[in-house]
Formats: C-alpha cells, sequence, structure tokens
RNA sequence: GGCCCCUUCGUCUAGCGGUUAGGAUCCAUGGUUUUCAUCCAUGUUACAGGAGUUCGAGUCUCCUAGGGGUCACCA
C-alpha cells in the first residue's frame, strides 16, 4: 500500500507550491487505493497560528482534496518524541551538548571567516566531564563522521552527500521541545508512509532524517523532491507576485479544476496531454514523470484553462459556483441561455459575472466614448423606430431567432445596413460596446426590458446630442 | 563561499543515439461570427556554450557559464 502526506505548518497560508507537492501526494495515493494523511507539524509554539491552520484547511476544501482519517499534530505528539529521544540518548546514540548559543556564534563566525561550511563541531560527542555549570543542555544525534549519505530520488536519481557535510545536529531544544528534522523522521516512520512527495528545499534535510531513521531502527520511505515553482521572471515566488494564498484564486475568479489542471502540468507530464480531469489525473499520475528541473509559474495558461472549464462546465453547475461572485441566477427560467450567452466572453468567474451583471442590470450610465460612436447620426430616430417595430411586433418574442426575425425586417423595411441600428441597440442594452449577441440579450431581459432600456438611451441622447446633429 | 540540484520555442512541456525536434499557451495573419468573445486554419520562435565518445548526440561523458536550493536551539 501507498501511503503519502501533507505536511505543512501552520505558519502562514497555503501557497501554490505547496498546493502542487499535495496534490501529486494526494494523487499518487489515490491512485494506489492508498492512504493520504495531514500532519500539521506545529512544533515551533511561537510561530503557529490558528487563523493559518484555518486558511490551509479551507483551501484544502475548495480545491476538493480530501485527506484520510484525522489530521495528526506534532503538537500534541511531545511525549512520544521524548521517549525516542530518551532511547537515543540511553543508546548513546545521541548526547548533551552543554555549548552555549554564544559559543556557538562564535564557531559559526570563525568557520566563515576561513570560508568554511558553518558545523557544529561535535566537542560534546564523547564528553565525560562535569557539566558547566547554569547551561541547560540542548541533545545532539550522533552523525556519522565518515563515509556518504546515499539515497535514491524518486525525481532526482541517485543523491550522494558525504556525512562531513552532515553535523551532529540538536534533535531537543533547550527545555527539551524537539526539532523539526527529528520529529519528521519519526513521524513519517510512525505513520507508515512509503512515499514522501515534497520540495526540493527538503532535500538537504534527507540526510539528517536519514541519521535519525537508521539512529531508530525505521524503514527509509522513497523520496521524491519536486523542484521549485518560480515566477514568471524565473526568479523565487514572493508575496510581489501576487496570489500566493491559494485562497486568493477564488477570489479571483478561477475554478479549482482548472487550478490543479494548471500546477499538474506545472513539473509533470502526460505526453503531450493538457486538460486532465480529476479522475485522469488520478489515473495517470506517476512520479517518475515529475520533471527534474524547476519551472515558471506563467498566468496565460491557467487563464487558458480556467476558460476552457468555464465553457464546458454544466450550466446548473456553473450557476452553483455563481453564488459565490455574488450572482443568483439558480432557478432563473432563462438561466441556459444566459449562461449559454456568456460563459465563452469571461476567462474567470469574475469576468463572467460581470457578464452576467451587464445583461441583467440596465446600464446606468454610457460611456462617453460609445455614446460618440453609437450614439451618431441617426441613431437616436433609428433606435426609436425600433422600439415602436418591436411594440407593434405581432409575432411571438421569446426566443434568439424570434428577435432575430424583428431586427432583420427591420433593416430591410428601413434600407439600412445592420451597422446603423447593430451598435447603438448594443449601447442601449448594455452600455457597452461588446457582449453577447444581440438576439440572446433580448431574449433574456424580455421585449418590455428591451423598450424600456432603449428608451432610456434615446431620452440620454437627447440630452446630450444637439438637436442638429439629429 | 562549501555542498547538492537544474538548463529544449517568451512560458509549460514531449523526446529516452538516427525525428523536417512534436504539442500547448502567448503573439501575428486569415476564415466563421451583424460587435466582442468562442471556434477553425496558417505562421514566427528552442536543444546555454565548448570539448569528447559514436558511423551518427537534444539524448552518453567531461569542462565552462548561468540559474536554483541549502548551510538554525525555523519548518
Amino acid at each position: 500500500m501507498i501511503t503519502t502526506r501533507f505536511a505543512p505548518s501552520p505558519t502562514g497560508y497555503l501557497h501554490i507550491g505547496g498546493l502542487r507537492t499535495a496534490l501529486f501526494s494526494w494523487l499518487w495515493a489515490r491512485k494506489n487505493r492508498g492512504e493520504f494523511l495531514l500532519r500539521i507539524e506545529d512544533t515551533d509554539l511561537s510561530r503557529n497560528s490558528d487563523e493559518a491552520l484555518e486558511a490551509i484547511l479551507k483551501a484544502f476544501d475548495w480545491v476538493g482534496m480530501s485527506y484520510d482519517g484525522d489530521a495528526i499534530y506534532q503538537s500534541k505528539r511531545f511525549d512520544i518524541y521524548k521517549k525516542y529521544i530518551d532511547q537515543l540518548l540511553e543508546e548513546g546514540k545521541a548526547y548533551k551538548c552543554y555549548m552555549s548559543k554564544d559559543e556557538l556564534t562564535v564557531l559559526r563566525e570563525e568557520q566563515m571567516s576561513k570560508g568554511e561550511r558553518t558545523r557544529y563541531d561535535g566537542r560534546y560527542r564523547d564528553f565525560n566531564g562535569t557539566p558547566p555549570e547554569g547551561v541547560e543542555p540542548v541533545i545532539r544525534i550522533k552523525a556519522p563522521q565518515e563515509g556518504n549519505i546515499i539515497f535514491n530520488d524518486g525525481v532526482k536519481g541517485e543523491i550522494t552527500i558525504a556525512s562531513t557535510e552532515v553535523d551532529d545536529f540538536v534533535i531537543a531544544r533547550t527545555g527539551g521541545v524537539p526539532t523539526y528534522n527529528f520529529v519528521v523522521a519519526i513521524d513519517d516512520a510512525l505513520m507508515n508512509l512509503t512515499d514522501v512527495i515534497r520540495g526540493d528545499d527538503h532535500l538537504y534535510n534527507t540526510p539528517k532524517q536519514i541519521v535519525v531513521y537508521e539512529a531508530l531502527g525505521f524503514e527509509i520511505p522513497n523520496f521524491y523532491h519536486v523542484a521549485m515553482i518560480n515566477n514568471e521572471q524565473g526568479k523565487k515566488l514572493s508575496k510581489r507576485d501576487g496570489a500566493t494564498d491559494v485562497m486568493e484564486y477564488k477570489t479571483l475568479g478561477y475554478l479549482p479544476e482548472a487550478l490543479l489542471n494548471f500546477l499538474v502540468r506545472l513539473g509533470w507530464s502526460h505526453g503531450d496531454q493538457e486538460i486532465f480531469s480529476i479522475d485522469e489525473m488520478i489515473e495517470l499520475f506517476e512520479p517518475k514523470n515529475i520533471n527534474r528541473s524547476s519551472s515558471n509559474y506563467n498566468l496565460d495558461k491557467l487563464l487558458w484553462l480556467n476558460a476552457h472549464y468555464i465553457k464546458n462546465m454544466p450550466n446548473e453547475q456553473l450557476a452553483i459556483r455563481l453564488k459565490e461572485y455574488s450572482i443568483e441566477v439558480e432557478g432563473h427560467d432563462k438561466l441556459e441561455l444566459l449562461l449559454d450567452a456568456t460563459k465563452e466572453r469571461g476567462k474567470t468567474l469574475v469576468e463572467l459575472a460581470s457578464q452576467i451583471n451587464l445583461i441583467m442590470n440596465a446600464p446606468t450610465e454610457y460611456n462617453p466614448k460609445n455614446v460618440k460612436k453609437a450614439f451618431k447620426g441617426e441613431a437616436k430616430n433609428i433606435l426609436a423606430d425600433f422600439a415602436m417595430m418591436l411594440k407593434e411586433w405581432e409575432r411571438p418574442l421569446h426566443t434568439p431567432p424570434e428577435y432575430h426575425a424583428v431586427i432583420d425586417n427591420f433593416v430591410k423595411s428601413k434600407e439600412i445596413g445592420f451597422g446603423k441600428i447593430g451598435m447603438p441597440l448594443r449601447v442601449s442594452l448594455l452600455g457597452s460596446m461588446t457582449g453577447s449577441g444581440l438576439d440572446e440579450i433580448m431574449a433574456i431581459i424580455g421585449v418590455e426590458e428591451t423598450i424600456s432600456r432603449i428608451e432610456r438611451a434615446i431620452e440620454f441622447v437627447g440630452s446630450v446630442t444637439p438637436t442638429t446633429n439629429i
């Protein structure tokens, strides 16, 4: 059985890099009918925040990734870690180090000035004397002093790191609170993880964790280190790049299925395929197809995917999603028509919402530029005549083709080009020069509203246009 | 700086010793559309550089350059 996990620390929001590794882990577990576990890394009591934790859980919920069982909180497992610390101490695989922070700083500065890698020098590794007074010790683990630590990374291949690069790192701070690399290794082992998929930035933690695995006799899982996601300039993602919080994408009008599809293709591929439903991702995902190089985050592609998912989403479903964007169209008698007429014109739900609002609400103002272009010349009279024709029209007016017939008839009887009525009518109805088809708009709002909007436009034109121009 | 990793169109990527180096996005052009958008078609653009190995190298090896990661009593 495959067991994977996502292990965020509740110190900030969930960002897209984290979401992607979570996605990969989730897909891999689901594909193998294994388990995907959630573990909250909250051993740094001073940096945790409940809001951050809540935001992470909310983001998971929004994208629809479910974890198995209950989330595990490291802060509630200190007694377990304590037990292993004591065990290592007893077995002589760990020791108390009485070096003060000041002494450590001095050592580091010395090493840095010599251009060496900063590392603990092991001065208390075999200490038998009387401990200095007044110093609360930390616990350090005995790391191998020679040879190499070698592991096979599922993405990058065999990684060899010299043991001299790994010092006797602290596993318990003064006060006894255990540190990250120690608890990660213990929890990963205790949770029976088979595959650890995580960010590239953890690559150097792996040898440290292997030291713990070996000291405790745990079985080492498979590691997959996924390269980072950079911004469009190829630099590290930062707050300045916007939308670092996954939930920000919801605010911007992105569908979770588009975001996930975008992320799954960032660093992973299945031949030339671009569009993946969740089920397809689960079916096709293979960690061996994860790219070894880092990738740049590019909004164009996400936007294209989002537009794709909006266009292809059933209208009832779309109506439900739109509720989050202050659009209440569920149960509207022209729902199908309304969404068919607008959903190809919005790349995000926010844009789609504004398209819908344009149709559902009569324009309260007309852009001067549009007025100048669309309401010039005979426009006022033409609109008036068209409104008249609508009023006197005797055939039914419900569907777009039925409205089309009116326009058709109007243009022919007046012997004018479509342009003479098209743009003035559009601006009258929407206040905008672009948008859905006129036939559709009129069919959605109905004949009374159509006439009312035309009359308001005529009134407006009359108030600003010199009579000589009409 | 030490160590580790990475390098194919602007971007995401396919490629797994022999291809006219493919797809997607973006951009441009044309077509469809009464506008816009959608859709369709066409087009421009890439193997970081240099040595090897080989009959043959984007694919293997080495070097150089560039980029990234990491060096905590943070996670």
